[in-house]
RNA sequence: GUCCCUGUAGCUCAGUUGGAUAGAGCAUUUGCCUUCUAAGCAAAGGGUCGCCUGUUCGAAUCAGGCCAGGGACGCCA
């Protein structure tokens, strides 16, 4: 919160405080500063005599006359006015939002940052797909949401860990090994029959191209076909994902948890809880005990594991290593399973609020309007390197945050790429180049922080004031777990730089101004800088 | 059949967790480049917030019930 915020909610409290005597825990109220969606409405609002309404019985526009005599006044504050049905509006002075600036200016690349996270550790395990084919538009999303995540809530100073859980055993390995071995066979002329569950994908080809380049003449086990076929995919994931911007801390192998004895230990765990149960041959979790509609298989009648087991000892480990936020962003067809994972936790006697499992919805891709079709089972779809390749890193990752998360998302290529106006990408990347073009300009104009009283035009009011809200934004942004909400804010500001450039020139004749106005924009940019940032987009200096 | 997501302007979507006359972009119409990037700005039109009932000072938002679209429901992962 900004310096001016923590005085408004002071002398508001400090007014209740005089006006209500007998309301003694005000601390719980909780003062809630919002701004107003219309102008008119002043710069800050409080709903505070609303809801003490039918507390204190009184009609809420009475409890706010009263309450608005008591607030102190200073220069900070033009006006205070009572609304209709019970809003306490303030109106502040231009000292007030010049003096803002200059906290904003002095906080320098720290500005934004919030202390929400000091102390706690979180985990944000995305992408995650199998290493059986190379990324696909849904990991696109998914990658795109989780790096921007991890980046703002790493600036609200959470001690973060990227982790991606590799999917290295179970029946899709052995379907990607067969897969492999058959286009292998068909390589080298020999007789081969492609499996009914296998990978059709063109890539099993290269794969198995390169394959026997290097192994002309050697026998090669079933085991070898998996393990070479899966680590040739990782390496492209790897690849994509580093071209993509997203870093990963930890690469969590599936086989190494079955190795750990882990699954065993949660096994047993959940049997002393009484949990488990016999039937059929197999083993059972009692899952509807917690919200889940069926009971799970955890050991099959044959004696394996099924995903679901490996994955309760994986948020087992999780939940061991005392993280404080745990979340996971899955694609949507993994949504049925957000209860089963719970239930497991809950049953080991974690705490399950403490897991966020997020459902990136899915995405559509269209080119010029037109539905893009795809097939995963046949091997046609599209992948994230052809997106990126086409239209670049920043517009892709840029287009997957620009929906809610659990919002279904519509994809145009063409859209994307165009360098028009319809393109949201570039309406803020624009405003940024633009002002490192003036400032490019205007050379011997340097920043002064002496003359910021000289920004008093409606427009640079609205800038700064647009600047302040950024630490706000970047809180909101974290706490619902939704980058979209930041990018929507480096629209409006982005939009409120542009009409003040139309409006006003920053370079003049008159030399203290220009540089009250360079040091506006400076801040400006450096804002939109930060924020294109947490959004893994580029900050572009000349366009 | 069960579960999840969605339903808001012609189109794509926001709506600060229950607040004020429901907002933005695109599209349409009309203006603005001899001056720092017109990839921009200003203005106008456009709405039964899917439907019904309830909760209260107050509902697009919460609860219940319908209607419509999309997706998921394996001893696959």
């Amino acid at each position: 919160m900004i310096k001016l915020e923590t005085y408004l909610v002071k002398i508001i409290k400090e007014a209740l405080n005089k006006a209500f005597p007998e309301i003694s825990d005000n601390d719980s109220l909780g003062i809630v500063l919002e701004i107003p969606k219309e102008k008119k409405f002043g710069d800050f609002s409080v709903n505070i005599a609303m809801k003490l309404s039918r507390q204190i019985r009184k009609p809420p526009i009475d409890i706010a006359a009263v309450i608005i005599k008591h607030i102190e006044r200073s220069d900070l504050i033009n006006d205070v006015k009572v609304e209709k049905p019970g809003f306490i509006n303030f109106y502040v002075s231009n000292k007030a939002v010049v003096g803002s600036l200059k906290d904003i200016i002095n906080e320098a690349d720290s500005f934004g940052k919030s202390s929400m996270g000091e102390g706690k550790k979180a985990q944000i395990e995305f992408v995650s797909a199998n290493p059986t084919g190379p990324l696909t538009v849904a990991h696109g999303r998914q990658a795109a949401i989780g790096d921007s995540l991890a980046r703002i809530l790493q600036f609200c100073g959470y001690d973060i860990t990227k982790e991606y859980y590799i999917n290295d055993e179970g029946v899709q390995i052995q379907a990607l090994g067969k897969s492999l071995k058959a286009r292998f066979l068909e390589l080298t002329g020999e007789q081969s029959e492609f499996p009914e569950n296998g990978y059709k994908g063109r890539y099993i080809y290269d794969i198995a191209e390169k394959l026997k380049n290097s192994h002309k003449d050697k026998k090669i086990s079933e085991e070898f076909f998996m393990e070479y076929a899966a680590k040739e995919i990782m390496q492209t994931i790897k690849r994509d994902l580093e071209d993509y911007g997203v870093h990963f801390d930890v690469w969590y192998s599936q086989k190494s948890l079955g190795k750990s004895g882990n699954i065993e230990k949660t096994l047993s765990a959940l049997k002393d809880n009484g949990f488990l149960y016999e039937r059929e041959g197999a083993t059972w979790f009692r899952s509807t005990q917690f919200k889940d509609d069926k009971d799970r298989v955890v050991i099959k009648s044959d004696g394996s594991y099924t995903y679901v087991t490996s994955d309760m000892a994986y948020h087992r480990e999780k939940f061991e290593k005392g993280y404080d936020r745990i979340i996971d962003i899955l694609g949507p067809d993994h949504h049925g399973y957000i209860n089963r994972i719970k239930a497991a936790c809950e049953a080991l006697g974690y705490d399950s609020n403490k897991l966020h499992i997020m459902i990136a919805q899915l995405v559509t891709l269209y080119r010029g309007g037109k539905p893009v079709r795809m097939s995963t089972r046949e091997g046609e779809f599209v992948t994230l390197r052809e997106i990126m390749d086409e239209v670049g890193r920043d517009a892709t990752r840029f287009f997957f945050i620009m929906r809610r998360t659990d919002s279904h998302l519509d994809f145009d290529l063409a859209l994307a790429k165009a360098q028009t106006l319809d393109n949201p990408v570039y309406y803020i990347q624009y405003a940024h180049a633009r002002i490192s073009s003036i400032i490019e300009f205007s050379k011997n104009a340097k920043p002064n922080f002496n003359n910021l009283t000289l920004l008093d035009k409606e427009q640079e009011l609205d800038l700064i004031k647009a600047l302040m809200h950024y630490p706000k934004i970047i809180e909101a942004a974290a706490i619902n777990l939704e980058p979209f909400i930041l990018l929507a804010y480096l629209q409006d500001l982005a939009g409120f730089f542009h009409t003040y450039y139309n409006a006003y020139r920053v370079v003049t004749d008159d030399k203290p101004l220009t540089e009250a106005r360079i040091t506006l924009i400076h801040t400006v940019k450096k804002v939109l800088a930060s924020g294109l940032g947490l959004l893994g987009v580029t900050a572009l200096e000349k366009m």
